[in-house]
Order: structure tokens, then sequence, then C-alpha cells
DNA sequence: TATGAATGAGTTTTCATTCAT
DNA sequence: GATGAATGAAAACTCATTCAT
């Protein structure tokens, strides 16, 4: 860039948008290096800015990442909310649906990569873990188990684990979400991922059915 | 000091053990709180030794990672062709037989740390990820893959697909062992592993088995 | 926007008015951190205004505490000759009617602040430093001494050393005034200041007078 | 330095001298320029090391301040308390021991130094400057007020405020010491230090005789 | 005039790495 | 082989200063 060009750039005023171009850039990149090998100074750069405009919106490096974590949490446990509670349907499509929208509002979204940030660094920041996990994980859990429930209740499944169901149904979405930040080039499936999770589907929800023989 | 008065002196350790010392440490500290995260000095003081010692038998911190990675890798990675070569009974019983394998050689060991390293390094060691993911995951699968064909040949599965049937077998698995270095203290199961894993196999087996409604 | 119009605007500020509470701001916090550990924000902020508004009125921050100095040194200077100059009565009177003065015109007010600032910060403006002992520590002197030779040669006082007799007598007050901005939490007096002074000076007076056994 | 001088004077150990080096440096930058205006850069090249070796010793910055101060008070604490506790003699002769001596331990040593800065950073280190104050300054007041007392109670001194007869006497010697750190350079007396400190205790023991007149 | 967003040079702090002993 | 004192490059962080609005 030429000092020019610099020089007309600089100083410029673009207020509101700041912070969630920041926000944006310090996820891709501690998505990507972890917390500790993710530079400031990448960050801002990544953003279009200097080191010094991180400090303006953010007290320290550890700040930027809690706001990361909770500005990346909060929309989709709204969103997630919203779905479970206005469905109606039977059981087994509920779990298509409900599997399928985990993947586009989480898989797809921001939060595959805050996902594997906090399996990364959940020692390093504990409490920010004990958060993640009672406010993400155990209430997508608890979505899931009250699926399985009814599925039960209703004579659809047979009467196993519920916890156990949970992880069989949900642990393969979840390796998709980090495979994409660590291993996805060099682990290409033949399959996209919606395709995936519905021959999945099929596999574990056979296996749950009644009538299977236990 | 000449090699014969050395020798005399007492309280001498074999030199060979050290670095498996230095290797254990570093393991524990890298599973812990990632790559970056992990001092060198942290790791001599676990390892009781001081940091200048860690240069006499690893060239610099990637090399220390790149040891404690393959050092925990191949052994297991032995181990884990032994036994699928030399298994004989029916495929369910051998799935059975090598997830509950699995947990014990890797989830419960030291690789369950190494897996969490990786899934968190990747992108800052790209060439050991696809290491990693050619020796160790690939290898896995491709177990996991002729297991599942052959149990698709004797007509005992249904026609899934292979690629996916792998992943809803052993995604669980894998949950379990990141979550060890994760969430561990915050979300305890009901369920001990092995249990978790028995009642797991038969939600899926039975969604594979023949005769299912597809 | 025309000069008419803008005049026509309500809440409008005397801008002569703004230096003066920036500068009160200033010496406020110089006085309390010292200069490096002031940050403008903060002066600024106190002062209601922001940042760039300092630059409006102050070349920069050394401008600002030159200014700060000054702006406090000359009126009290001022009053300071004067006092002096239309000065009739005795010279005991005198000296206890100068130690009272200073300590109202300076010790209470800003001035005692800018001391403190100048003791800590000479070394860092040496120009400032030189100019501040030439303008008011000697001036000050000039006047204590002409006192004091006045009782020596009235013969109300015996032959002491000028420069020594002007110490015993003002330094106890200089130590209230650096105290104010330094112990003063620490340290409360049984006194007030004004009874301190008088009795004080009770003390070196006795010493000063003709007839005290040399 | 050439590059050669330089390779032969690295990684030379000198460890027992190290940390008093460093202190030693920082006193005197920090008694020159202040705490702020103090760069450990400064203080490290000062010492003849890097600034990475003053983390070696001291963990941060305030860490060093308050480690300097500490070094500085404690001897001349135990000294002091020594002196008063084996004099004998009268109380005027005691007092100008007292006097003199403070100078040598005190005035021409770093707690000269150490005075003016806790007076000028007592506001931003408030717990040092408590410190300061109760077993510096209270310490050294208490045997300056028990030495008046007894002159008081001898016949020797009149009934003066001893709080008030404690600083006639003191703070000329304080105000040496501060001046040494700050206006030194532009204010030269015509006394050399203890002849200074000799003809103001003539004058003020004079004030404080008995007969003197009220 | 006044604002406040942005800068960038400068400081503190960290830590992998070196090397004389 | 082992130590630990020291280094120095790199990262976090601060804040005086600028400038478009």
């Amino acid at each position: 860039m030429s000092t020019v060009t610099k020089h007309l750039q600089s100083h410029q005023r673009r207020p509101e948008a700041r912070p969630q171009e920041l926000l944006k850039a310090a996820l891709d990149l501690f998505a990507e290096k972890g917390y500790s090998a993710t530079r400031l100074e990448d960050v801002a750069i990544r953003a279009g800015v200097t080191k010094g405009t991180l400090y303006i919106y953010f007290e320290n490096k550890a700040a930027l990442f809690r706001a990361v974590v909770e500005d990346g949490i909060f929309p989709v446990l709204d969103k997630g909310e919203d779905i479970v509670a206005n469905f109606a349907g039977g059981t087994s499509e509920l779990l298509s649906y409900m599997t399928q929208t985990w993947w586009t509002l989480v898989g797809e979204s921001k939060l595959s990569g805050i996902c594997k940030i906090m399996v990364a660094e959940a020692a390093n920041f504990p409490e920010m873990a004990a958060y993640f996990h009672n406010e993400v994980i155990v209430r997508g859990e608890r979505l899931a188990r009250k699926i399985i429930e009814t599925g039960i209740n209703t004579g659809e499944f047979r009467a196993i684990d519920i916890e156990v169901a949970v992880d069989s149904l949900f642990s393969p979405i979840l390796k998709l979400m980090l495979w994409r930040h660590s291993f996805a080039n060099y682990s290409q499936s033949a399959l996209e991922p919606r395709a995936y999770i519905e021959k999945h589907l099929d596999i574990v929800l056979n296996g749950l059915m009644a009538g299977a023989k236990s």
C-alpha cells in the first residue's frame, strides 16, 4: 500500500462495525491456531486495524477471547431454544430436523470454531469451560434427552439409556465440527455433511427403534 | 572425569530413562494446556530436571512435541494391528472387542491426550497433522472399515455407508476421550466408560443389523 | 456555520474558561500521581472533555505540565512580592506573617502540589527545575534572607548564618506541604497547620534571638 | 563493544552479586527519574545485563521497586535502633550526634534517594507508603520524641510541643536530602551538609533551651 | 471548537534457547 | 550429563498524539 493510500485510510471512522470485525477476525484465528498461538497483531491486521485499536474495545487478550465465545454462543442459544419450543411432528422427524438444524446453526457457523476452541482451551479457562458446558452443552443435551424420552414414551423407541443415545446420535456431528478445524485438509469425505448426517441417522434411529432385537 | 571414574559413581541413572520422564511430563502438560501455553520450564520442573536438560535430549520445543506424539502413537499402532490380525469371531463381537480395546489402549492411556493435542494443534503443525491423520486415523479407520465390510458381506449387517458407519460407531468414544481433557470436571456421566461403550454399541449395532427396517 | 448562528446557540462556554479547568484537572493529577503516571485521558475526563480537546489548548503533555507550573507560580509570586514590599512592623512579626501567609497562599493552595511535582520531576525537566528554582525558590529565599538580615542589623537576632536560618524557619512548612501530597493519610498531626507553624516559630525565633547563648 | 568481546562476556556467571547490582541500578534510576519514567531496559543496562535478566530476580517492575525500598530501608532501620539504644550523654549532644548520624546513614546513603521516591510515589503505592511511614518515619520520630522528652524532663529544654520540635529539628535535613535528588545542581550551598546541620542545631537547640523567653 | 476513533512508537513482560561451569 | 544464569527476539500492552468529522 502506498503512503498516499495509507494516509487516506487512516483515522477513518467506522465505529459501530469495528467490534464485530474484530470478533470475527479473532474467532477465525483462535479457532485456527488456538489461544496462545494467536497474536493480537495478526487479529488486528486481519480486521484491518492496528494493535492499539484492539485495546480500545477489549481490555486484554483474555477479554477478547471471552467476548468471542460469548458473542458466538448467545445467538445460537437463542435460536436453539426457539426451534425446540415450536416443533411439531414425530420423534424421528424431529431428530432429523434437529441434527440438520444443528449442523446449519452450529456446525457450519461460528460455533463449530468456538467448540474447537473450548475443547482445546478448557483447561486454561476453567470458568469459561464451566460456563460453556452449562450453557451450551448441558442445554443442548437437555433438548436431545427430551426428544428421546418422548420417543420412548410413545413407544417409538426402545427403552435405551438416554444419555448414551444422545451421544450415539450427536457425536458424529461433533466430530464433523472439530474436523473442520483440524484434519479437514487431510481427510475429505465422499459425502457432504448433510448427507452424512442423514445416513448416520438412518443407522442410529434404526438402532433406537422399538422391535429391534435388544 | 574419565569414563571409568564416572562409572563408579553411585546414584547413576540410565540415561535412556530420562527421555521417558521428560516425554511423560511433556505429554501431561501439552494435553492439559496445549502446545503454546506449555512452558518448557514447567515440563522440566515436572520431570524433576532443569530447562537446560531438555535441550540435551530434544533439539527444541517442536522436536519435543513431535517426540511426544510419536512416542505415544507407535506402541498403540503396533498393538492395534496385532489385535485385528489375530482375531477370530463374529463381526459384532469383534466390534465390541475393538471398541473396548480402543478404550483401554487409547482412551484411558496417553493417546487420548495426544488426540486432544492433535485436534487443537493440527493447524499449527500441518506436517504432524498429516502424519497423524495418515498413520493413526486412516489406519484405524481402515481396520474398522474392514470389519464392517465383512459384516455386510456375511449378511450380518445391512448395506450401509461404511464411512458413516465407522463414525457412528467410534465418534462417541472419540468424544469420551476429548472430554477427559476438557469438560471432564463439569460433566460427570452416570456411567463409567466401559458400560457407556457397551450401551452405545447396543444401539448402533442394532441399527446396522440386517433385517432392520431401512 | 456563521459566526452569527453560532452566537445564538445556547449552552455556550467562554473558551478562555476551558484552559483553567484543564489546568486544574492536570494539577490535581500531576500532584497526585506524578508526571509520567498521569494519563492525559484522565486529565481530560476529570475536566469533562475528551483527550483531543487538550491538544487544542496545549501542544503536548510537557507543555501542559509547564503551563500548570507557570499558572500556579506567577500569581503567588506576585502576591509574595507585594506583601514584603508593603510590610511594616518588627522582624519577628514579619516572619510570623510571612510564614502564615505562605501557608495560606502556597501550602493550602495548588502550589503545594506543584512543589511536590517539582521535587519529584526536577531531574526529568532540568530547564523547568532551573526555572522553578530561580524564579520561585531563590526569589523566596531572597525575601526571607532580607528579613533575617534586617533582624540581625537591628540587633533583634544574633549573628547566625542566614542561609541556614532560612531553612531552619521554612523547612517544616515545606515538609507540611510535601506531606499533604504523600503521607497525609497515614500521619495525622494533633495540630492543624497554622498552630503548628506558630509553635515552630516560637521555637526557632527564640533560637534566633539575640541574647541566646551562642 | 566488538562482537568478539561481547561474545566472551555473555553467559557469564556471577550469581550472588546480581540482585544487589540490579537493586543499586534501580535505586539510582528510580531516585533520579521516578518510578514511571524509569525504563527497565535502562536499569538492566546500568547493571550490565539485559532486560530479561531482571525478570529472573524480580517478578515485575513494581516488585523491583518494592525490593529497592525494602532493601534500602532495613539496614538503616537496624543501625538506627542500635545507635539510640546505646547512647549516653546530654540531650543536646545526643541530638547533635543523632542528626549528624542521620545525615551519614540516611542523607548521604541510599535512603535519601528512597525518601525522595516515597514522597513522589506515595500516592501510587499506598501500601508501601503506609509501610514506609510506619516503619521509617514513625519509628524515627519516636526516637526523636524520646530524646526531646528527656530534655524536657531533665529541665534542659522548655516545655515545647514535642511533635513540632521534632520537625523544627529534622525538617532542614529532610530538605537537604530531597534537594540532593532534585535541585542540587541549581542551588549550591556555601556550606557542606555537616556544617549546615551544626549551624542549624545551634539555632534550634537555643530555641529549645530552658530560660529562653517563651 | 470539540470529538473520539485510530495510530504507532515505546515499554513491559514472556520464554525458548544458549552456554560457561 | 546436568545446571542455571543469561540472553534476545517476540508478544502483550500503554498511551501521547493525530485527524476526519
